[in-house]
DNA sequence: ACCTCCCTGGCC
DNA sequence: GGCCAGGGAGGT
């Protein structure tokens, strides 16, 4: 199979295309796109104008810093995904969101069902958002297996379900939270408080890996074709994947059936006889 | 600390 | 027609 050239959306391949340019344009086709900006009107008025510098991401959240102490937020929900075009050329359906830039490129958000958002905030918006509880990030700010411990002690929930509270970790999704529990062999519906220290470390080295893994193959495009990196091409990490989605196919170290369980309300993967 | 709901498209 | 889907907020 064609190895990838690594990729790695927020800064290699968008931010290029962003950094000092100035926004001159900003539409918004679904007003549901919004609905995280207090006044919607506010989007439009904070971008145009304003030249953009740092492009960044906490978890799931791009992060673009604009001149003057804004900060321009997107996040692709479920189905959302970035593509840079060039003034002029044709739209995609569903293109909800294009913020022109000087340079005559286009962010555009293309996002079926609107799970995604843009929002411009001030620094107090920023204070009263989401992001302001977002914990330490999955891939930049992995905590040590010590204050990963800690953070699971007390609770009782399953650990596949705790693994998605953007609270304690901020990145990791369904799917990746399924394949790092396979890589650390731990079963989903272990209570989070009972991982002991050492599968801890395991877990920690897993989500690392897994993500790593993920960048490298440009991420998981579905056979939805949802999820697009910003140049159009698809992700090859579907082809990798230790479990999500493959409910009775045989694991691949050990050849036992992947069994598929509905875990608060996601759907959860994992070989029984190598996750315990 | 849960469930429900928000949307649309694709598949069975 | 019904069900499913990579996420998160809001209400209980």
């Amino acid at each position: 199979m064609p190895e990838l050239p690594e990729v790695e959306t927020t800064r290699r391949s968008v931010e290029p295309d962003l950094l000092d340019a100035v926004v001159v344009s900003a539409s918004v086709r679904r007003p549901r796109m919004l609905r995280r900006q207090p006044h919607a009107r506010d989007f439009a008025d904070r971008l145009v104008g304003r030249r953009i510098g740092h492009v960044g991401r906490h978890g799931k959240f791009l992060k673009t810093e604009l001149e003057g102490d804004i900060t321009w937020v997107t996040h692709l929900g479920m189905s959302g995904r970035v593509s840079l075009a060039r003034a002029g050329d044709p739209e995609v359906a569903h293109t909800n969101v294009i913020v022109g830039m000087d340079s005559g490129v286009e962010f555009r958000l293309i996002d079926p069902r609107t799970f995604g958002f843009v929002a411009a905030y001030t620094p107090e918006d920023l204070e009263f958002s989401s992001l302001a509880a977002l914990g330490p990030d999955a891939l930049d700010e992995l905590p040590s297996s010590g204050r990963l411990h800690a953070a699971l002690e007390n609770r009782s929930a399953p650990i596949k379900p705790t693994l998605l509270d953007q609270r304690i970790l901020a990145g990791l999704g369904n799917i990746y939270a399924d394949e790092a529990l396979s890589r650390a062999g731990i079963a989903p519906q272990r209570p989070a408080q009972s991982l002991e220290r050492p599968e801890v470390v395991r877990l920690r080295r897993a989500i690392k890996g897994t993500l790593a893994a993920g960048l490298r193959y440009g991420g998981t495009s579905l056979d939805d074709l949802a999820y697009l990196l910003p140049d159009g091409r698809a992700g090859e990490y579907v082809k990798r994947l230790r479990v999500y989605g493959r409910e009775g196919e045989p694991c691949r170290t050990c050849g036992t059936p992947i069994r598929r369980e509905v875990l608060r309300q996601r759907s959860t993967h994992w070989c029984p006889r190598c996750q315990s």
